[in-house]
Order: structure tokens, then sequence, then C-alpha cells
RNA sequence: GCCGAUGUGGCGAAAUGGCAGACGCAGGGGACUUAAAAUCCCCUGACCGGAAACGGUCGUGCGGGUUCGAGUCCCGCCAUCGGCACCA
């Protein structure tokens, strides 16, 4: 991977590295402290903000900051470097805002519940707990080397008995509460009143449980058969599991699902009130899918029956020449004719056993068969005929369609395939051809006996009919989504159980009952065979003592997915300890910010936190699912009382892809995965660090070159050169030649600063490099442009290093601003550089944020670049505050300028002070 | 097909509508060295002219436009990447 041998150490980063993460782990620095908790009177918190042994309540404390990473599924195959991408980005943030005076809340844990160590489970017998506390130990390990200031004591493992007890207890809040409609809520079961015809306790019990949040149906949903297991919409691509690739097939089974469709309309609105990249949020609003439109009803001919189709454009009713009902729809048996029933037959037959793959592939090539049924459109009481066609999903809408050939692309298609008649009723704008087009225009051909839609604009019209639809009770306005509610029952091992039994009635009937809060957490059985049951069944169902309680009840067999530990972890980090509830209401108020202002403890007074957490940095690939999902439980915690914010995360940003050296998408396959291992050994945390941020922006997809590892890290050995006495660090290199690695710590205190760095004034011009770097790495840090942030340190240090004397005041100063990139050797220069000017350290990571001073800026003269007829043709030095007058004239001195304006007539003069100047002349 | 993002040197990239290419990598030259490594200094968008100093022309995916002035703003394309994809 490296080539070459081992170039020699630019500085003793192995030697500082360790020594600085175990100094912060035993002082606990990062420690972050919940409202009435004791401050340690030594710790750098509490000394930077002066409480010295007190427990300062919410509104003592500094306003909060609440920076948070996606967290990692402990692999077996460990840390890659697009993980510590994320997690550097927010470590420097975490530190800056520390530095600032905000209380910093900067917490890691591990989502840990998965397939993969179920599947190595099942083929080595290994119980899945044993394989994920290595995982995690090598997880913690790497992320622990590269230096991050996270609160380890807030730690969270989602397959922690104490951590998934409260997943169980959300479950049981979801499963005891309904959606009000009347006050679009979350609202305690209990409220539910039921209409009448409830009579006994079965009939309410039904329609009770039709209405919880988490409710149990019998829908078909997609198996997995090679993973033994049922996935969700979201987790089935192409026909395929997302994990893995296996096939799945369309399969009717009994499903605990959760109510997500229910706050589609609110998961839609406050997308508008967080701070989320447009293109993410777009993303939700897809996947949301909301459609406007209305549901009509159509007669089948000679029957009672009505078919009610869902239409966005209600305004081309005149234009339905036939209707097309979803194969699986549940009038299909009852209208189908004699004649057509062995052709209708056969269709639906064929379509069931369709993959999805297949029914996408036939897009192009549209299938379906007449019912021989026909239906009386409402408008002008045309018979229409009936179609059966797989284009028609029964999952969507009503699950039937009118067809409007002349305006849909699928319909125009179909129609035309099968001779179907076509006609127009919408007339385009600019006299495009009218066969296919499916945007706004003028309604014509549509007048009926009871109403005219021609010469109305679209959007009118649909208003039009959609109103003579209502008043003659046809139809409706409606709203449509594509969002589809949350399967969340699977059928592994490794997941959290449900805390849920069954019973039987009298009749025969199961059903469900929640077990109460004190039987929780339900442990998972043990059992020495992870693969589902030849029947079948879930794994669980092997334990068979677990399995049935001793009162007859059996338990649910299920476990949830892998997203309901990851709905929730954020909150866990607020109060990890808790035994009582899932998170203290103190701190949750504290933290995420919902609390009143705050008259400003410690000394960041008159700043003020977001609601919600403050900054949340994570990969693209949880953009809808995991997103959507945090945001619903939110939601519906929020509507129970249980948080105070309607939403999770206030701002969010997306960290790009690292790509491997060859421009590809990092694999074992290609060969081109980087161990950040590796890098750490050769170039160090720091360098890596370093190397990470100053690729290119956060967001932007990138590939990765150990090349330029060694451009930051020669910059990091030019920091220490310009601390470092040359001759002293000879003498110390030579030591540790000779000395045994464990001995080797010792040495750092052989070396001394160079004599260059000294006590003193700073010199006008250190002064501006340095406060030119102060405010270029603030307002960079400020915007989360590290890169550029970097790349003014080395401005910095370059010209730094031409100093014959160093002013011990300049260095420190930017050794704060280094900080937070490089914390290791910056902690360890700040401790030499304090030692060497007989000073007492005090915390680096606590130090107050330096503020630059525009007045240090200001330089005597500037360069004024010259344009004629905006073409650059000198620069001008003028002083600082010259006016246009000025400007103009050195401008028109210079005789570069004057060759350009000789035998030219000048028109026009554009001085715009400090900037330029452009001569117009013609 | 629809939605979104991105196109700048050999490479990663930088530029409130005002000196395009900062900073770094790679490359070239030099200093130090017996030599190499490391370090330090200088050069490095293309083309034309010039011995050189230097001067000129072109140049931010393509074509238009606005403006004294456009990588940046507007219109129309093209390409790459990501998401969705028969959602009525």
């Amino acid at each position: 991977m490296l080539a070459g041998p081992m170039a020699r150490r630019q500085y003793p980063f192995h030697l500082i590295e360790p020594k600085w993460q175990q100094h912060w782990d035993a002082e606990g620095t990062f420690k972050a402290f919940n409202p009435g908790e004791a401050l340690p009177a030594h710790h750098p918190f509490a000394v930077r903000h002066g409480y010295s042994g007190t427990a300062p309540d919410a509104a003592g404390l500094p306003p909060k900051f609440y920076i948070l990473d996606m967290f990692p599924y402990p692999s077996g195959a460990g840390l890659h470097v697009g993980h510590p991408e994320g997690y550097t980005a927010t470590d420097i943030l975490a530190r800056y805002r520390r530095a600032q005076g905000w209380h910093v809340l900067h917490p890691m844990g591990w989502d840990a519940f998965g397939l993969p160590a179920e599947q190595y489970a099942i083929r080595t017998g290994q119980h899945p707990r044993k394989t994920t506390e290595a995982n995690i130990a090598t997880f913690k390990r790497q992320i622990k080397s590269l230096g991050f200031s996270y609160d380890w004591s807030r730690e969270v493992d989602t397959t922690d008995p104490k951590y998934f007890r409260w997943t169980q207890w959300i479950f049981l809040q979801l499963y005891h509460a309904w959606f009000n409609p009347a006050t679009q809520r979350a609202e305690p079961i209990s409220t539910l009143s039921y209409p009448a015809g409830c009579e006994t306790e079965a009939q309410r019990r039904e329609y009770r449980d039709a209405r919880r949040l988490a409710y149990v149906s019998q829908a078909p949903v997609w198996w997995c058969e090679a993973l033994g297991t049922v996935l969700a919409n979201e987790e089935v691509i192409d026909g395929r599991s997302e994990v893995g690739g296996h096939p799945v097939v369309r399969k009717p089974m009994r499903q605990w699902m959760l109510r997500i469709t229910a706050y589609a309309d609110r998961l839609l609105a406050d997308l508008e009130t967080i701070q989320w990249s447009d293109s993410l949020k777009q993303m939700q609003r897809n996947w949301i899918g909301r459609s406007e439109g209305a549901e009509v009803d159509f007669e089948v001919v000679g029957s009672g029956d009505k078919i009610r189709v869902f239409t966005t454009r209600p305004d081309t009713l005149f234009g339905a020449t036939y209707m097309v009902l979803a194969p699986e729809h549940a009038l299909v048996e009852r209208i189908t004719t004699v004649e057509c029933r062995a052709a209708v037959e056969r269709y639906r037959s064929e379509t069931s056993s369709k993959s999805d793959r297949d029914r996408t592939e036939s897009v192009l090539d549209k299938t379906g068969v007449f019912t021989g049924a026909l239906a009386i459109n409402p408008v002008n009481g045309q018979h229409i005929p009936i179609w059966i066609a797989d284009y028609v999903l029964a999952s969507y809408g009503t699950g039937a369609i009118m067809a409007v050939p002349a305006h849909d692309t699928r319909d125009y298609e179909f129609a035309t395939k099968f001779g179907l008649p076509i006609v127009q009723v919408v007339e385009p704008p600019n006299g495009r051809d009218w066969r296919g087009f499916v945007d706004d225009g003028v309604a014509v051909n549509s007048a009926g006996p009871e109403v005219c839609l021609d010469g109305l604009p679209t959007p009118e019209a649909k208003r039009r009919i959609t109103d003579w639809l209502a008043a003659k009770g046809l139809g409706q306005r409606m709203v449509n989504y594509k969002l589809r509610d949350w399967l969340f029952s699977r059928q592994r091992y490794w997941g959290e159980p449900f805390p849920i039994v069954w019973r039987t009635d009298a009749t025969g009937e199961p059903w469900h009952e929640a077990l109460p809060e004190s039987a929780l957490p339900v442990m998972p059985p043990a059992l020495d065979d992870y693969k589902p049951t030849p029947d079948g069944q879930p794994p669980l169902a092997r334990a068979t003592d677990w399995v049935r309680l001793p009162d007859g009840a059996v338990r649910e067999l299920n476990t949830m997915p892998q997203w309901a530990g990851s709905c929730w972890y954020y909150l866990r980090y607020l109060d990890p300890g808790n035994g009582a509830g899932m998170v203290g209401s103190d701190a949750e108020r504290y933290w995420m910010g919902s609390g009143v202002a705050r008259s400003g403890g410690g000394d960041a007074g008159g700043k003020r936190g977001v609601p919600g957490v403050d900054l949340y940095v994570g990969g693209t690939e949880h953009a809808v699912l995991h997103l959507l999902y945090a945001r619903f439980w939110h939601k519906v915690l929020f509507d129970l009382g249980q948080v105070t914010t309607p939403e999770p995360f206030f701002r969010l940003v997306n960290q790009g892809l690292i790509l491997g050296e060859d421009g590809q998408k990092m694999s074992k396959s290609r060969g081109n995965v980087v161990n950040p291992d590796d890098i750490l050994v050769e170039y160090g945390a720091d360098a890596f660090r370093l190397y990470e941020m100053f690729m290119g922006p956060l967001q932007e997809t990138k590939p990765w070159s150990t090349k330029g590892v060694e451009g930051v890290y020669r910059f990091l050995g030019r920091v220490w050169r310009l601390f470092v006495d040359e001759a002293a660090e000879t003498e110390f290199e030579q030591a540790l030649a000779v000395t045994e690695p464990s001995q080797a710590r010792g040495l750092l205190d052989r070396l001394r600063l160079s004599a260059s760095v000294a006590v003193g004034d700073p010199t006008p011009a250190q002064l501006r490099a340095l406060h030119a770097c102060i405010r270029k790495v603030t307002e960079d840090l400020e915007g989360l442009r590290f890169n550029t942030a970097i790349s003014a340190m080395m401005m910095f240090v370059n010209e730094a290093m031409t100093w014959s004397t160093r002013p011990a005041a300049v260095l420190k100063t930017f050794l704060q601003l280094l900080a937070p990139f490089a914390p290791h050797v910056s902690e360890e220069l700040w401790q030499r550089l304090h030692g060497h000017i007989g000073q007492a350290p005090g915390s680096l990571g606590y130090a107050a944020w330096p503020e630059f001073d525009p007045a240090l800026l200001v330089e005597e003269t500037v360069e004024i670049p010259v344009q004629v007829n905006g073409k650059l043709r000198d620069v001008v030095r003028v002083p600082a505050g010259a006016g246009p007058a000025e400007v103009e004239a050195a401008a028109k001195e210079s005789p570069k300028v004057q060759a350009f304006l000789a035998d030219k007539t000048l028109r026009k003069v554009i001085v715009v002070p400090g900037k330029m100047v452009n001569l117009v002349v013609g």
C-alpha cells in the first residue's frame, strides 16, 4: 500500500499522540455535564466557566451545542477512511465550539444489531453478542486512535439490554397510541371513542387494534428466501434485497406495521423548519410523494358496484375512454364476465408470479386484458370498458384508474397498443400536438349535460369539476402519498424482540397484547441454531421454553428492524444512564435546546442553541430511510410529551464519498481500500485528520491520495520546526534510536524550543499574518470550509518560518487555531511553549478562541489592478485610503496603461475603491 | 423519463460580479551532502514573439445574453455522478 521505505519521521507523533489521548481520557477532558450534575473543581470546563465544585442547573450552564455523528454499524472489516471524514469534521467543530465557550455534547455509539453478526452466527454457531463485542472493540480502538473529543461516558450500544429496553418501550408508546385525524397528532389509545356497533370487547378490540400506530397487517410483503426474512419496501431495490442483492418475492404474511403515513403531511411541512440541503429535502419530499387530486366513483354497468379511482387530473374526466383496475383489485372477481373469465384468471396468475424486476422491465411493453365489464363515465354517461393491467398498482391510490390516453403517457401507450379510443380534452399552448400532452392547457371537448369545462385553464377546470363532483356526491378532493406504512417486523434473531404476546379468544381467533413495562427488557432467548425453522418460522420459534408463557400466552416471534435502534439513539446520549426513563426531561430540554432563554451561564452569554441537534453529519445513504424514520418517531414522542421539539435534527450535512486512489469506489474486489491504521502508523492521526479535511469540501466526493497525506504531514513537520530547536531535535532523534520504545516517551522532555521563540513584542507584519489567519480560520470554520482554513494556516507557517524571532504570543495563538484540526501536536507544543517561557499552560481545549483585530489587518498601501476595456494591463500601488481621483490618476500614470490609451478617447472611468480601476476607451 | 448536484492546470482544489488557478500534490531546476534521504530556495495553464528581461493572444464543459467587467448572474444545450422511476 505505502510505496517505498518509511520516510524519516517529521516529528515524534508516535509518542505525542498516545500521550495526549491518555491525558484526555484520564482527565475526562471532553465530558459534558447534564443540568444538576456536580462539576469537579479542577475539570477544565469548570475552570473555564468559573464553576468550582458546583452543580449548575440548565439556566446556569453555558448554551449547549449538540454535534452528532451518524453512529456506525461496527462491521468485522473495521473502519475505512470514509468513516473518519465526517467524524473529523464534527470533532473540529466540537473543539472549536468548546473554545468559543459553548457547552458541547459530542457523543459516539454503536448501531450494533444487524444481519452480518447473525449470518456469522448461522455459519459458526458463535453468538452474535460475541461477534458484536469484538467488532465494537475494534471500531472503538480505531476511532480512539484518531483523537476525537467524544464524551465516551455517554457511549451507547443498541444491543445493550439497558438500551434496547427503551427501544421496546418506545414501541409500546406507539402501540398504545393512535393518530387522531381531528387534532393531527398522536394521542393515547384511551382517547379513542368507539362508534355505535362496537358493543362487545372483541369488537372494540378489533376497532382499536386497527387504529394503533403500531398495528398488525396481513398484507403482502417482500419475502427474501436467501435472508430468511421479510424486507421493507425501502429495502428492496429492483426486485432484489438491498443487502446482498438476493431475489425477493411478494408473499402475504402477518406483519407489524408502523403508521408513518399518518405523519406524511407533517413530515413534509416541517422540512421547511430545518436546515438541511435542498437536495436532501427534495429526496424526502419525493419519497413522501404527496399529490393532490380527486377521488371519483364510476358505476359498473348492470350492477350496483362502484369503482373508485384517484386522479390528479379530474379536469380530463371527459377524455376517460376506459378504466383500468390493478389485477389484485377486489372487484375484479365480481365484475369479470363469463366470456372473459379465463383470460382474466390467466393474466392475474401471470402477474402475481412476476417478480418486481420483470414488472419493471415491462414498462415499455404494456400488458392487460379486458374484463368484459363496462363502467359509466359520470360526466357524460358514456359506457367505457374496464380492463385490468399491471401498470396500475394495487398499493397506490385506490388501485384503479380512469384512463385518459390523450393526456397521460402510460394510458396513451396502452390505448395505442390495444386500439382503445383517444379523445382530446386539453388544448396545449402554442400549437403543440395534443396527443400525449400531459401539462396544463385549456379544456376542450369537455361539455356534458350538467357541467361544462370548455375554455377553462387546467387549474380552474380542476376546481370546477371537483366542486361539481362533490356537489353531486360523485367524488371529492383527495390527497395521496407514495409513502407506505413502515413494515416493522423481521424474521431474525439479532434484533429487539417485541414486547408483545398473543392469546386466543373463545372462537380460536388470535389477538395480541402488550407486555407491561415491568417486563422490559424482553431479552432474546439463548439459541444453538440461529436459522429460521424448517417450516418458515422466525429463529425465535426454536426457543420453545421462551415462546410459551406460564399463563398460556405465546410470544411474538418477530424482531424489530435495524432502524429501530438508530431511530432514537441521539436521545439516549442525552442521559445514557437513566434507568427510569429513556431520557430525563431536564437533560432533554437542555440539550435539545427547547428550554427557556438563559441569562447566560459561563462566558458564552448571549449565544443561543437551536432546537434539536445543532449539527448532524453523515452520509447520503441515509437520506431517506433513517432520517425519515427518526423524524417520524421523534414526532410521535413529541406528540406524547416525551420530547419537546418537533424535529430531531436542526441542521444536517452530508459528507461526500471518499473514492480510492484510482477514482473508483473503494471496494475489496478492486483492491483500492485504504485502511486508516496503515496511514496512522506512517503519518500519525493529526496528519490523517488534516488530510481528510484538506482533500476538498466536506460535501464533495473526492479521491484519496496518500501523496496528499504526505503534503499535510510535511506541513505539520514545519509547524514542529517552527518551535523546536534543531540541535535538541537531533539529540532527541539519536537518543530515540537507542531507547526502548516503552521508555521513549520520557525523551520528549529533552526537547528544547528554538531560541528564536521568545517573549517579546510582535512586529506589525507578524501581527498582520496572525490576525489574517485568525480571521480566515474562524470564518471558514463557521462555513465548514475546512480545506481553505488549513491552507490559511499553511500560509501563516510558510511566512512564520522566515521570521528570525518568533514571538511566543503569536505562536500561542496560532496553536489555538491549529488545535481543533491537529490536537495532539498542538497540545504538545502548547505545553512546551508555556514551559519555554516559564508560564503554566492552561487547558488548550478550553482556552478562549482568539478574535481577530481588523485594525491590525490594514495595510499602508494596496495594489490596485488597472484594466483597460476590462482587460488587466497593470497593477499600481496606492495608499490604502486613496480616493477615486487619486486612484484614477495613478492608473493613468502607468506607462503600460498609457500605451493602451494612446490615440483613443477615454469614455468612462470605473473606480471601485480599494479594488480596481477600469478605463473604458474607444 | 423526472428530480437534484457537479463540470476550472498533469492531479486534489481556491476565487463577496473586480488581478483565474490561492494552498497542496506531481514535475523541472538549484543549494546542502562523498552520495542519497530529509530540508531549504526558484520555476511550473496553453500558444506566439524574444538570447533574456519581458510582451502579446487565448483560456473556467459547449452556444448565446446581461454588464465597464462573468468561473461567478440569465437563457438554451452537452457530459458525469447521485436519487426516484408505470405513484394515475
